[in-house]
DNA sequence: TGTACATCAGTGAACGCGCGTTCACTGATGTAC
DNA sequence: TGTACATCAGTGAACGCGCGTTCACTGATGTAC
């Protein structure tokens, strides 16, 4: 056998990893095949050694890429005194708006994702099922308050959404993220 | 002269006006400049007579999509007993859910826009700032509470971007819009 | 009222370019002896 | 321990295609006489 299996799934894992950040930050359609690869370190061609096609690739880096983002909001809520304050906060943030390559993929991409019949649209939408859930769990929430992780789910993407849209000013943006940060904690109390 | 000068301003009209729906729709990268101008029943040639650039278009076609949008939302609560209500059960609904190519841009683009640095990104800044003075001139709130319409907005924006993502399961998505129609409401009251 | 003319919105071929994907290949590696 | 071999991750030229934009043109129109 030529090189090692763990090394076929480092470098799928590299390409998975740099794929998510760029989606995150540029668009998937404004990342380009080659330009992943280049970034992650390759050439154009090899990419199918490891994906059957770019959408395959996008579904894949999306949910893998959400999973990571949703861990680390629970990480950080699980030891802190007040969760619901402690996730809003760390969600609705001016380094969470800046810095999309690592953030929640349903704020940047829920949209995009959301459009024609492709295997990303399904993938993302279990994603938001799980978000929902695992934020139900890391608030500690009773079966009977389930909802309120709906609620508070959309109204910190959506106080994200905004707050980039309008980023051009500065201002009015860290305002936007001042008043929901404020408002929304009160849709999961 | 040729033509009549308003037979160019309306042909730019529906150039606009296709163009807004087919970018909520589509999405703006997927959305070509031939096809558009096919849409409008046009060549694409043509386009340049009428604007500079398709980045010129997008910024204008979304401001007036938004303007649109945000009057038609005003229009419905004016009349309304409950102005908070009837926004919010208009906008949290599954008819705009399933036809993004007329309802709010900033939901559809918002994300999307944010990206890069293009005069797009500086006209989706200015109509956030517009649609929420809108917002909460539509509610009469007083200046003291002009921040409810940015909570309210963000809310509404976040119900409807966690609608569209897991739309693939339609139980999940309208129990999503059922639950935010709901508890959004609380943001402006 | 009828004709010659100037205008310019709209046409459609063509431009350079980068896309997603394919494919013949290369060369570093683990295995067999 | 040293050599021959098989494997296949990764290379890079090439494919057909559609993009945004340019440009020489055409032909319907309003105006001038």
């Amino acid at each position: 056998m030529p090189l090692s299996k763990e090394h076929k799934a480092q470098t799928r894992e590299r390409i998975l990893k740099e794929a998510g950040a760029l989606f995150r930050r540029d668009g998937v359609e404004a990342v380009s095949v080659p330009a992943l690869m280049k970034q992650a370190g390759l050439t154009h061609g090899g990419f199918y050694a490891h994906f059957a096609s770019k959408d395959a690739l996008v579904a894949e880096a999306l949910a893998e890429a959400q999973e990571r983002s949703s861990e680390f909001l629970q990480g950080v809520a699980r030891h802190a005194k007040d969760p619901v304050a402690a996730v809003v906060d760390t969600y609705v943030s001016a380094v969470h708006r800046d810095r999309p390559e690592g953030g929640c993929a349903v704020a940047t991409l829920g949209s995009e994702a959301a459009r024609g019949e492709t295997e990303t649209k399904r993938s993302m939408g279990r994603e938001v099922r799980r978000t929902v859930e695992r934020l139900a769990e890391t608030l500690k929430l009773p079966e009977s308050r389930h909802d309120d992780a709906i609620a508070l789910f959309a109204g910190m993407v959506g106080a994200l959404v905004l707050a980039r849209a309008s980023a051009g000013d500065a201002a009015f943006s860290d305002h936007v993220l001042e008043v929901c940060r404020d408002r929304m904690k009160s849709l999961a109390r």
